[in-house]
DNA sequence: TGCTAAGTGGAGACCCCCGTCCACTTGCCG
DNA sequence: CGGCAAGTGGACGGGGGTCTCCACTTAGCA
């Protein structure tokens, strides 16, 4: 897992796990804008320390989120696990949701990283969802036009949350994922057609002009 | 309304048109980040002419995006004077939430601008916005736990789709909202509280770190 | 303990953006 | 049609960001 560590010298392997902690926090609390900079001067070492582990900031931020992403993945996957449908559907999005709420730079990283993953883990993922929603809808909680893609459309939805401060958010997201879970629970209404927001639209576009100032 | 415009020298007040339109455009498709070097190179004029104009980018922002938030007022207290409060009430968070879809540069817009205008202007605009709510509610069609901060939550929420192809967009929004319409309408589980997501604390952070990169 | 390769910090190259300054051009009134 | 105030464009100052370079320090093995 740690092939890079294991070869380091202890204190640079020291600084290195400090700059990542460093790296999450403020990127946690300010989003991905953060100058490296700052976050070489919170750990205490100089810029150069930070490109020398990270040749880019993309690959720092991408490192910072990896532990994010692969609890996304887990939770997932409980949730296939587990013998409810609806409650494993409905945990999905409370999780994702709140983790996305709880670190400002989430959305931004997501957008910015995803597309690097091996494409294998994402359709994999995907795929796992997508099981999840028909065994929901097969189940008769969710509503039978509720569309995968539109697990994409709550997390851009949610990621708007972005840019309140944290607490704000938190409960802001609570309330918004109320909100659409009892649609798609109890919706009966026809609603406009699901829309194609696959996740690799959204990333596709690169940087996302004004909303992911992740520079590139 | 334009005692500025009627004492510019003909070809200035051209200019000036010139550059608010393309400001518009620009600020529609690719959000406020944009150089105002570029506004001025596709206007056909040199940065220099912006700044006579518009003392800085912030006004110049301010004076492009007047139009649509007069729009947002007229379309609540059009439904005010819908005699059904329910079309009112959906119609307004439709149509807003399609201006936002629509403009890429409008959330940030709003956020940078809104607490500079006339606060007399935005407390009566909200209070308009109360007093739909009210009758809805006492209608009995929108459920009695709504509460007017879920207005901004939705703007907050829809927001997040600037940074999409603005088609997709529009089509993701739409879909938002009637999931959303469905939850405000026909709900009867219980929510977590309202959060006090107040305008005011929403534009408060002056520049909301990622997400709103009008500069300052 | 001494030597060396690994590690380090900070200056600075490079780029992009906002906003200013000033020498030049041009509409328009008399 | 001539003169001047209004208008103009592009170079430039200042600031802030990413990433590089290089002279110096230090861990850790023999």
């Amino acid at each position: 897992m740690n092939a890079s560590q294991s070869q380091l010298r202890t204190d640079a392997a020291e600084n290195r796990a400090r700059v990542l902690a460093v790296a999450r926090e403020l990127f946690a609390e300010r989003g991905l804008d953060v100058p490296m900079a700052a976050i070489a001067r919170r750990a205490g070492v100089g810029v150069a320390t930070l490109y020398r582990r990270f040749p880019t900031k993309e690959a720092l931020v991408a490192e910072a989120f990896t532990e994010q992403f692969a609890v996304c993945q887990a939770v997932i996957e409980d949730a296939l696990a587990d013998p409810d449908p609806w409650r494993g559907f409905r945990t999905v999005i409370e999780k994702v949701c709140l983790l996305q709420a709880t670190d400002r730079g989430f959305t931004a990283a997501f957008v910015a990283t995803f597309p690097e993953m091996r494409s294998k883990v994402r359709e994999h993922t995907w795929h796992c969802f997508g099981e999840l929603v028909d065994r929901a809808k097969a189940g008769g909680q969710l509503r039978a036009d509720f569309s995968p893609h539109d697990l994409t459309l709550v997390l851009v939805a949610n990621g708007g949350l972005a840019g309140v401060p944290v607490e704000v958010a938190v409960a802001a997201s609570q309330r918004l994922v109320a909100y659409l879970l009892e649609s798609f629970r109890t919706g009966t209404d026809e609603l406009p057609p699901p829309v194609p927001l696959s996740l690799d639209l959204v990333l596709s576009q690169g940087r996302l002009g004004t909303h992911f100032p992740m520079k590139a």
